[in-house]
DNA sequence: ACTGTTATTGCAATCGATGTCATAATTTGA
DNA sequence: TCAAATTATGACATCGATTGCAATAACAGT
């Protein structure tokens, strides 16, 4: 059912009924009330594609998230996708994977759908290969980056202070008497180096003595086992800061299987403050930063965008700590 | 950058540009070279609304949750949509909320977007006002539910088997002597509902005595509260069943609070065999409803469909008890 | 050299909308 | 009642692709 259906059986031309569907004066109402009474009959929906065509507005916007695992990245999508839809706009979504080349080519698909922004979520898009694809596909659209940053004249970047707010968990440490604390890191990305980098600076401004940042995979196992292998190599820790809850919780799992005592014998901090984070027993303590917030200030920063306006470049939103019971 | 654009570059007409962009033969040589570069050198990326307009394709996939609270969900749909993307189509998700009304609002948008097929997630698509969105305007699109099903020619169904799966968790309660089962429910949705049957019906045909289902809202202080509630009023009770492993994990601890032994006193039976059983503490046993199997075989079904197959109408999948430390 | 084939290429219609401009219909004013 | 102003409507170009068919070019074969 085409707009000319609807016009031929109306016995108008197809501007009148395109005057009709879009609420454009001039049209006499007597016409237009038999024209809306065929639209309906025959359930005609308007194609956005052709429309999309002649106006130049897909009405369309990209959403890119780079690891499905990380929970707060996929509610992130899920509220920026909120936040669009009540504009009359609509999402594609994509995963990207952590990969480069394939972010690229999930930015050229972007283009070819002709979106009117984008929203990269997940710091890991903050690399060369994904600068260049928008400066080649995405020239002039706006690209909202959460978590991230970009030097683009069309790209905004909502960042978590993840440096401070590691570097303040480091303190609470201290503030609760624990001198030797350990960092666990899972992927190199952007994100979780500022907080690996935040580790180092507050044990070495603290006089804290050696680093001790170990690795593993995101995954309860690897939280579980890394865990043990911090206390058998170090049983001195008294502390433990994961980049990720879901670590943290395999961990506070991996003390309390050792007959260690949280927190009175090793504290244990998450970071995300996520839904793991008050599932746990016991409950972790953990670093806040306000990922819904940076969420919405990303939508919202799109939304000023597209509407012309001039939004930051670049916001940093501040963290906190929720206290719960592992420190 | 357009195709005529490329064509006036190169000395050639639009017909001869479009042959070399879809690698289709009578093209010589020499000119598909020369083109070739041109598109490269002017980064052009094809206008897939222009292409779909014609082609009468448009490569979109519409996915609808229901309730994106519910994890198992949303990674169903981030599950879904790698599977699609590997086939060249590009999915645009919306999540409805539980309201019948706006369900049917976004179907008639994805018959604006025109798109090939659709997939509901969540067991509350099951309702009238989708029934008759899809026949008006998913006439002759497929459509596969993935926790639903509706009786119509272009609809699908991947079902999980949660009366029986419930029935059986009673079962396994009766094995391990614990005698007088609870159920706790938050939405009213029909696969809660069939969970709630399930229970029902173990009950009686075990001759477990009253039927006891609580209520409460999908909250970790719901599920808290409700717990107390139940062994305050049914002190008796050792065994509970929660709807979803969010309210079993919140359950379990305030068992712990109340000096209740897991799963000595009372067992615990969470349902989705989500992230949530195994970060919990103790490790919650749960019904695998084997969402992640479901999703794919809501994606393959889709696909089947989309190549011109005739997948099964109504698939249903079985499920299993992840047994853990609370039972 | 001329005709018959075959390999390239271009013209023009099409997809389903929107929007400009011209024209037809109606209303207003004198 | 007729010109002028206003309102309603339609014809047609356009957006950026694809594609069937016609036209041209290249190349054999005799």
């Amino acid at each position: 059912m085409t707009i000319y259906d609807i016009a031929k059986k109306a016995g108008v031309s197809a501007s009148t009924v395109s005057r009709v569907i879009n609420n454009k004066p001039g049209v006499r109402e007597e016409t237009k009330k038999r024209i809306q009474q065929l639209l309906i009959k025959y359930n005609y929906s308007p194609n956005e594609a052709a429309r999309g065509l002649v106006t130049q507005a897909s009405k369309i916007i990209g959403i890119l998230v780079d690891d499905i695992r990380t929970i707060h990245h996929t509610d992130g999508a899920y509220i920026i996708e909120r936040e669009l839809v009540k504009l009359g706009y609509c999402c594609i979504i994509f995963n990207t994977g952590t990969d480069e080349a394939s972010k690229a080519k999930y930015i050229n698909i972007l283009k070819r759908r002709r979106v009117e922004g984008a929203v990269l979520i997940g710091s890991s898009f903050q690399v060369k290969a994904v600068e260049q694809a928008i400066k080649k596909y995405l020239n002039d659209t706006p690209v909202v980056m959460a978590n991230g940053y970009l030097d683009l004249p069309n790209v905004y970047g909502i960042l978590a202070d993840e440096q401070n707010g590691v570097a303040n968990c480091v303190k609470l440490l201290y503030d609760k008497g624990h001198r030797r604390p350990a960092f666990v890191i899972d992927l190199h990305t952007p994100s979780n180096l500022a907080k690996k980098a935040g580790y180092e600076q507050a044990v070495q401004s603290l006089g804290l003595g050696d680093i001790l940042v170990y690795e593993t995979n995101r995954t309860l196992q690897g939280g579980y086992n890394v865990t043990k292998k911090i206390m058998q190599e170090h049983p001195e820790v008294d502390g433990i800061i994961y980049a990720v809850d879901l670590l943290a919780a395999a961990g506070t799992r991996a003390l309390l299987d050792m007959g260690i005592s949280i927190p009175k014998q090793v504290a244990v901090i998450g970071i995300d403050n996520s839904i793991y984070a008050e599932i746990c027993n016991p409950k972790l303590t953990s670093l806040d930063n306000k990922l819904l917030n940076l969420s919405m200030t990303a939508a919202h920063t799109l939304i000023s965008a597209l509407a012309g306006g001039q939004p930051n470049k670049k916001i940093l939103i501040f963290s906190s700590i929720e206290e719960r019971e592992t420190t």
